[in-house]
DNA sequence: TGCGCCCAAGAGATCGTTCTCTCAGCTGGA
DNA sequence: TCCAGCTGAGAGAACGATCTCTTGGGCGCA
């Protein structure tokens, strides 16, 4: 009932135990029989290395936390980084790494570095959200490398490997997507003040503005969420009643603009135009579905992860790279 | 550089690496001084157990396998099993148990079992959706004990462990609650034909109105998903135009089935009243909000691996327990 | 006072793989 | 023909924690 071990595959194939493990490790140097007979006997007892043991012997673990907050994660924010997350997990598929997931909101702090150091993992990506930047501290000081999609309001150390989108172009490319078709009382829904994407998109978005000549004063703040779009709306058409463009600067935010201005008795887009960003699932099924600055999540869950995987093997990568944003054009302006 | 092992602990404390043990294992048997020592030495040095070294030595791997398919992770039907990953993750969680997903739905059919023989997880809970219900008998043979979440299409072994919610109970929840409130011409959208707790849901729904002595034979199929629902939807009005009451067995179909409603000029619930399944984020979000019947998902998460982990302990617990559906009261009805 | 028992702590073996070292045998060139 | 060099295969050690076995010392009871 015991599993069979690489003794039980050389016993069985007649040779020793170092014959059996070159053979199964890539097969150099062995005689061409000794080899098939191997082959064969390890089928035959459906061996399986034992990953205990060849990571005791100094392999590496074959694995990579995957960090991120649970609490989130069946709502409807959480769409944001279950795409991380796939990404992210395709990638180390294919190297044949395995996510293990670490709840990064639970009480006991610790306990994230403590498994960092434990050698179970041989690196980790961590999917940022608002309440998780914290770990950034916490993390400084771990013995293997991390990999942070989307940039943490802490300062990092310089070789921080940080996976992020292009925040200040997309902020840009919305000013230029809501000026091309004509709209120029603009207002924006502008994110936390304390996170610096958030920041980075106002910026784009206001230095494109002013390039074209177009006032960009109207701001209101929301925190992400769908209820706080919706208010940060409100807030909005009291002061301006005209404005013909909103940016909501994410689309769960864009998606309760939407609800706001329709009950307000503004039709979208042919009163108001309203642009998101982050191209999330909701943006699709929002009624109207949204046009919107995307990033490229899947991606940079998958780069998170080739780029923590590159560090590890010692190979030099870009440590901070930065993926597009693009428009996707859909029916809300 | 390189992390600290037991030896360096017990040589830092001044005693042997079996007391350094017995101390960090729980301390029975030993001198308080010693064990103090023992417990600033590890402290100091920053010890972490090495977990490859306690695996080989015949420890459990502290790991469970979480297998789900990750192409519908980042879509509206993957708030499903996100419900359900985070109640196995917060119940792993609990007992010190790591995570570790595997994605169901790559090519390579043999990577699950290989990896389930290689001895890295103690066990494994397979979150069950419709593409991924042929796993089953791949994993028929699987050395360490699989807990099920949703019941698939192939027959288990007896002693399998299977966690469902009450589906034939909650369609006929959905039953009363649309009689009770004088809805008598109804409808029901139900699922694949070939997924059992698909087909629970039509027979609960079906048993009860029979018992109410309400007719019961207008069915269409869908999906589970919002396409497929308003297809449904479509069908079901032509069929049937006037009818007052619709039970849509998933979320998403009934959000889909509701847009359909909506665009063929009926208000929901003044002239329609929709019911839906699941509760999942859809059901809260769609417009209006979904009264609905609610699979604890959650919890079925969690009592999947706390099952899983008394099996693996070899206490005895309930392999197949059914967790009840309730009905959540909101504004389509 | 002496014997026996119990408790605390150390020594050694073990888990399964991988890597290095060693050795035997064969080939080829001088 | 002899020796150097190479190739292929086995023996042994190491990874780090844990568990059993052993030993020494102290205490209690007769």
């Amino acid at each position: 009932m015991t599993r069979p071990t690489l003794v039980d595959v050389a016993r069985a194939a007649g040779v020793s135990r170092a014959t059996a493990a070159r053979v199964l490790a890539g097969g150099a140097n062995v005689n061409v029989q000794m080899s098939a007979a191997v082959e064969h006997a390890a089928k035959t007892l459906g061996y399986e290395t034992n990953s205990a043991a060849r990571v005791l012997r100094g392999g590496r673990a074959g694995a990579i936390a995957l960090i991120i907050a649970f609490n989130e994660l069946d709502s409807l924010a959480g769409t944001f980084f279950t795409s991380v997350l796939k990404g992210a997990a395709d990638a180390l598929y294919a190297s044949e790494i395995q996510p293990v997931l670490l709840p990064a909101d639970h009480d006991d702090s610790d306990r994230i570095p403590r498994f960092l150091r434990s050698r179970a993992v041989d690196g980790a990506i961590v999917i940022l959200q608002h309440e998780i930047t914290h770990l950034a501290e916490t993390l400084a000081t771990s013995p293997v490398p991390i990999a942070w999609v989307g940039r943490p309001r802490i300062a990092l150390a310089p070789d921080a490997i940080v996976v992020d989108s292009d925040n200040y172009g997309g902020g840009a490319l919305a000013a230029r997507a809501l000026a091309d078709i004509g709209r120029r009382r603009l207002g924006i829904i502008a994110g936390p003040h304390d996170m610096e994407p958030a920041r980075d998109r106002v910026r784009g978005w206001r230095d494109e503005l002013a390039r074209l000549g177009i006032d960009s004063s109207s701001t209101v703040h929301g925190e992400f969420t769908m209820e706080s779009g919706s208010a940060a709306m409100a807030r909005l058409l009291q002061r301006h009643p005209d404005l013909d463009g909103v940016f909501a600067s994410s689309d769960l935010m864009a998606s309760g603009a939407l609800r706001v201005l329709q009950a307000s008795g503004r039709r979208v887009p042919s009163d108001v135009s309203v642009i998101g960003f982050d191209d999330v699932v909701v943006a699709a099924t929002s009624d109207p579905p949204l046009t919107t600055i995307r990033q490229p999540l899947e991606d940079m869950g998958r780069v998170a992860a080739e780029t923590v995987l590159a560090v590890i093997q010692g190979r030099q990568v870009d440590r901070q790279p930065i993926l597009a944003t693009t428009v996707v054009q859909r029916e809300s302006t």
